[in-house]
Order: C-alpha cells, then sequence, then structure tokens
DNA sequence: ACAGTTTTTGCAACCGGTTGCAAATTGAAT
DNA sequence: ATTCAATTTGCAACCGGTTGCAAAAACTGT
C-alpha cells in the first residue's frame, strides 16, 4: 500500500533510525546520510505517517476547532480565519459541530480517541461547561469568543462583552436616542448577559432614559426578526442594541415589513461586524469584533499552551477592544434628535 | 498520562489481546470477560486510542473535508450538513482550508500524512485536478457540487448543472421575458460552465429571444454587484440567470442603488437556494440544491467505497433535481408581459 | 601514527493497539 | 467418564514510527 520508513531505509541501505532522524529535525544526521535517505525517498515518494510517530512522540498537531454555530453566517469567516491560521501554523482542525449537543461527554470522548493536542471552543453560546471539561480531561483549551473574566479557570480570548455593551449604549446616547431597546440573543449566553449588564450600566449615568428589553430565542435571523415582529406589536423603542448581527438583520427586515423606516423611525446597532453586515442592501452600523486578532491570538496562546510540556499554564483572558463601524441605521452624530 | 490497554489488563487481570477484542465488536470473547474488562476499563475511565489501533487497522475513520468556498455564506449551510452527517456516522472531519492554494500536492502530503480514509471535496470551483490528484494517490474520493459526467474519474454528486441552467431558461421564458441575461460565476468554473451550456441551449427552442452573457470574477456578493452596476450602465435585460444566490444578491442591491426595482424592472433568479435567500428582505427567486440529499449520499457513496476494500470501485455521478423556489424577484407565472 | 573528543550510526525497546495461531477451556454427544 | 468439536484465551509478532544508549566513524591536536 503506502511506502514506510523501512522501505526507505532498504533502498537507502541504512538504519530505519537514520531515516527517521532525516525527518525530524534537531536530529543528528550528516549531510551526506541525509541526502542519501531524501534520495531514496524521493523515488519513493515517503512521507511520514504523522499519525505513528504521534503513537512516540505523544503530539498529534491535531487541534480540535469545536462549536455549535453553524446557522450564523458569521461562523463562516471565524472557521475561515482558524482553518486558515491553524495549518499556516502546521495544526489541522479537527472540526466538531456540536449543534444537538448538550453533553461534553461524547465529544469529549471522540477527541481524545483521536488524542487532539488541543482544542478551541469557538462560541459564544456553549456553557463553560464544555470548555472545563475539555480541560479537566488534561488537554489545552482555549475559549475564543467566551465570557471576559479577570481569572478564567480555561484562557478566554475575545472582547469584553460589558465593556461592549456599554459602547452601544454610548452610541445611541450620542446620537440622541433617548427611549433606548436592548434585543438580546439567548438569554443563558454569555455575551448577551455581558452586553446587557454593560448597556444598563453605562445608561445609569443618564437621568432621562427610558430602557426596555428582551430576547430572541436564538442567534439567528428569524428569531431577531420574530422578537422584533413582537416588539411593534406594542411601542418599539427609538433605537435598540440587537444581540448580534444577524439578529440585526431580522430585526431590520421585521421594521421594513412593518412599513417603518431605518434609520428615521427606529435605529438599529448590531455586533460582530460580519462581512454581510457591511454589504451595500445591508448596510448595517454595528460593533466590529477584531476577527483576525482574535482568531491570531487563540491559535498563539495555543501554540503556548503546547510547547509548555507542563500543564501549569496560567490561564488569561486576552480581550481586544471593539469600535464602532459606522454605516446606514443610526442616525448620524450631529443630526437633528427629533422627528 | 492517559490510561492504556495494558493499564485495563493489568487491573482486570487478562491478557491485553482480550482488552483489546471487548472492545473490537465482531471479536470472540465471552460474556464473563467482557463484564470483567468492562468494569476495570469504566474504573480506569479507559478509552481505547483510535490513532493506536488505526496503525494496524489501516483505518483512521478520519475524513479530509476540503473546500475553497469559505466566503459564501451557502458554504456554512454545507459544512453544517456535512460535518454532522459525518459524526452521524462516526466518521471525523478534518477541514482542509484551500483558499489560496492553486497546487493540489500540498494538501496531499498532509492529507497522507494523517492517512484520512477518504476525501471529500465539497467545491465548485476547485478545478477537477484536486480530486483527481487526491484519487491517483489512492484514497477514495467524492466530489460533491462537481461537474456531471456519465463516465466520471471521481464519484460526483450534485445536480446537473446544464440542466439547472435549461430550468432557469424556462422559467424566464415562461414568465414572459425575452431580453434574458446570463450572469455568471468565474468563467473557469464548471457550474457557471455547464449553466452556461444548459441556458443556451433551451434559448434555442425560442426564436424571439435575445441573450446577452457575463461572468463575474466570483461567487461573491461584491463580485455580483459589480458586474452588475457594470451592466446598468449599459442596457440591460429584462432578466438574469446569476450564477448563484450570493451573486444574486450583490446584483440585487446593485439593482436596488440604480433606482430600478425588482422584479418590476428586472429580475433575478439565483440558484442554490441558501437560507439567506428565503430571509424576508431578500425574497430570492431560485433554484434549489438539494443540499441535504447531495451531503447524504455523499457520504453514503464514501461509506460504499471504504467498505470495498479493493479499490475496484465504479465511479459514478450522482445527480438529483432542483426545483424553483419561487419568492419575489421574478414576476409570477400569469403576469402581463410587457410594462 | 596515536590517543582523546565529538559526531554519526545502528541496535533494540517502546508507543498503544490488533490479530493469526495454537493452547486451553467449555460444551455436546456418546 | 471419554471423545470430539466449538469457543475462548494468551502468546508473540506486527503496524510505522521514535529514541536512549553504546559502538563506530570522523575529526582534533600533537
Amino acid at each position: 500500500m503506502s511506502v514506510t520508513l523501512k522501505d526507505v531505509a532498504e533502498r537507502a541501505g541504512v538504519s530505519r533510525s537514520a531515516v527517521s532522524r532525516t525527518f525530524t529535525d534537531g536530529a543528528s544526521v550528516s549531510d551526506k546520510m541525509r541526502k542519501r535517505v531524501e534520495q531514496a525517498a524521493q523515488e519513493l515518494g515517503y512521507h511520514p505517517n504523522a499519525l505513528a510517530s504521534s503513537l512516540t512522540t505523544g503530539r498529534t498537531k491535531l487541534v480540535g476547532l469545536v462549536s455549535n454555530n453553524f446557522h450564523n453566517p458569521y461562523f463562516l469567516d471565524v472557521f475561515a480565519h482558524f482553518t486558515q491560521g491553524l495549518q499556516d501554523v502546521g495544526l489541522r482542525p479537527l472540526l466538531v459541530n456540536l449543534s444537538d449537543e448538550t453533553d461534553p461527554a461524547n465529544s469529549m470522548r471522540m477527541l481524545t480517541q483521536y488524542s487532539v493536542d488541543g482544542v478551541i471552543v469557538a462560541s459564544s453560546t456553549l456553557p463553560p461547561s464544555f470548555s472545563i471539561a475539555f480541560q479537566d480531561a488534561g488537554v489545552p483549551v482555549v475559549n475564543s469568543f467566551g465570557r471576559f473574566s479577570s481569572a478564567p479557570v480555561v484562557p478566554v480570548v475575545g472582547i469584553d462583552n460589558v465593556e461592549a455593551g456599554r459602547m452601544a449604549a454610548r452610541t445611541l446616547v450620542a446620537r440622541g436616542y433617548r427611549r433606548l431597546g436592548f434585543m438580546g440573543g439567548p438569554k443563558i449566553a454569555t455575551s448577551t448577559q455581558d452586553r446587557f449588564a454593560g448597556f444598563v450600566s453605562e445608561l445609569e449615568n443618564y437621568s432621562d432614559i427610558d430602557l426596555s428589553y428582551s430576547y430572541a430565542d436564538f442567534y439567528s435571523f428569524s428569531a431577531g426578526r420574530r422578537e422584533m415582529e413582537r416588539l411593534l406589536i406594542g411601542t418599539p423603542a427609538e433605537a435598540y442594541f440587537c444581540g448580534d448581527d444577524v439578529l440585526s438583520i431580522g430585526a431590520l427586515s421585521a421594521i421594513q415589513d412593518a412599513g417603518l423606516s431605518v434609520p428615521q423611525d427606529i435605529g438599529i446597532i448590531g455586533l460582530n461586524d460580519m462581512e454581510m453586515a457591511g454589504w451595500q442592501n445591508i448596510n448595517l452600523t454595528t460593533i466590529q469584533q477584531p476577527l483576525d486578532q482574535i482568531v491570531r491570538v487563540s491559535i498563539e496562546i495555543m501554540i503556548d499552551m503546547l510547547s509548555q510540556s507542563q500543564k501549569t499554564y496560567n490561564p488569561q483572558s486576552k480581550v481586544f477592544p471593539c469600535r464602532v463601524i459606522e454605516r446606514g441605521t443610526l442616525r448620524p452624530l450631529g443630526a437633528s434628535q427629533l422627528a
């Protein structure tokens, strides 16, 4: 079937160790030997079996990439960045779809069966128990888009959602909105909880603000639309901070269909700045998560943990500042504040 | 570190083979023995190492899932289906992002290093050389969303793009459009070539049709928008068949911004029926690819190939019928045909 | 040319499993 | 009880690599 170490050794007339050494860097081989082995390997089309070597080295260079957000277009961007970033540093993403899972045990089992070197949990809606379960199994974990904490159990990379909530509040207030709405994602998502907390806390600095809030069932278009339809039955707020972009787009669609216009009648600000938010027919004002930084640093931390053979890694949260991307769903800064 | 076969064997006071056998189904073990081993395994928290066993069995249950479409939201749907479907049958997707690759060699090497059991190439824009390269390396390959052929080199699962092109033509003609446009994806994509061929051939059945055509650079929003902007400078057609949904949405956005309305001034029909096409603020009339069937059958074929230890698999194309999903970007069937 | 040092090489054991084969056990039948 | 067949078990070799250790080879300096 496939050509092995032994084949190359025989062909080159050397020992198996010699062959192994030419393919492990840092090993002691003379130039003569290396040439000879490489030649033989070339001729036979030999490539070392990564899995076999993992047996002795204990490293597979496999990284579990686990997520449950397979219906939020933002996560295609996320996957694109992660797969690219991981393969650039020689790691291989083993993709795990946790959409219907509520118990980490199954995925844990499969990840340990494949002895992944580490796990990246890329989700803002998975309960922390998942990350912790992986970590307890002795596997390095980093939780991207997780909840910030000054002393996290698992390294977290993302944004400070509380601060993002504040930023949304400031942005709306600065544009003269006074009756504000928070339309969160699922209530159990830590991201939504934190954004809400920040949003509320910032508004306490202002006296004349009216705040209402509610939650959509998922981070999805239809949930956002449904929730906004519900809100429009009553007296809607002047502007909403929506849980994320896809939710915002759902809300926008409901508003349009109700014959109202954005940003004149209702303002919307989202969060993520997914590619689609910039499409001209959406043109969503939103708070941008610095995706490439988050991914880059997530991978850096993972590499760091992998190099520390000890499990004495001291988990840290790394958060990156967000910024408001001004587009067309909020009235501009200097505009008049009353219809 | 982790608990091994040997540990369990010692604890249970049996041979290593016995333990191995209780975890390989189809092996001969008495009930007594199995109970005993399972108990010991339980106590130690043992789980067999899939990679180690792959060494002797020659099966890793790893499947390469390779694609270069990480910027088309449709492919999030595709990945969601594939990851779910694969893990449901006990296979693990090793995700490969080919976005910037032009040469199969690198990805080939890495896939063989990890001795994947098979490769699923999920892309309509990768040149066939990729699938063929994998196949030549002796790995079972199925090409999802590839080009139909009655005697394919590699099994193909998808739709008959030529027929889809015809269907688009019939749909437009039936709605009274006479000046038709084909706005393809990248000219080198087989999907675009075939859709064009079908579109043209069907129109030969009609005498009074005016056909124009052009191509967008990628299957992406911005490429679609750019191309439509260009078309609107001249005299646009009455209706366009666009390369795919995301391209259609780009085109729609250009049309709107030009102050024209859909479907009154210009009709658009897309292809894919990605989730977003059904969003009420997009509401795109489109030709639906039966995604779940395509994925399901792709996986079935893969399993089939894996079970045939021989490589005597006779590759076949499996194509599934598409259907038109009527939404709001084409005038309805019975409508008057002139403005 | 020789002893001493450094580098290179091969041997053999090991990583965590699987499996063909023969020995041991069990069960059935007389 | 005894024979024979069927089932279960363990031994040992193997899958494709890696690596500690000691022997061999290559340098060094004199």
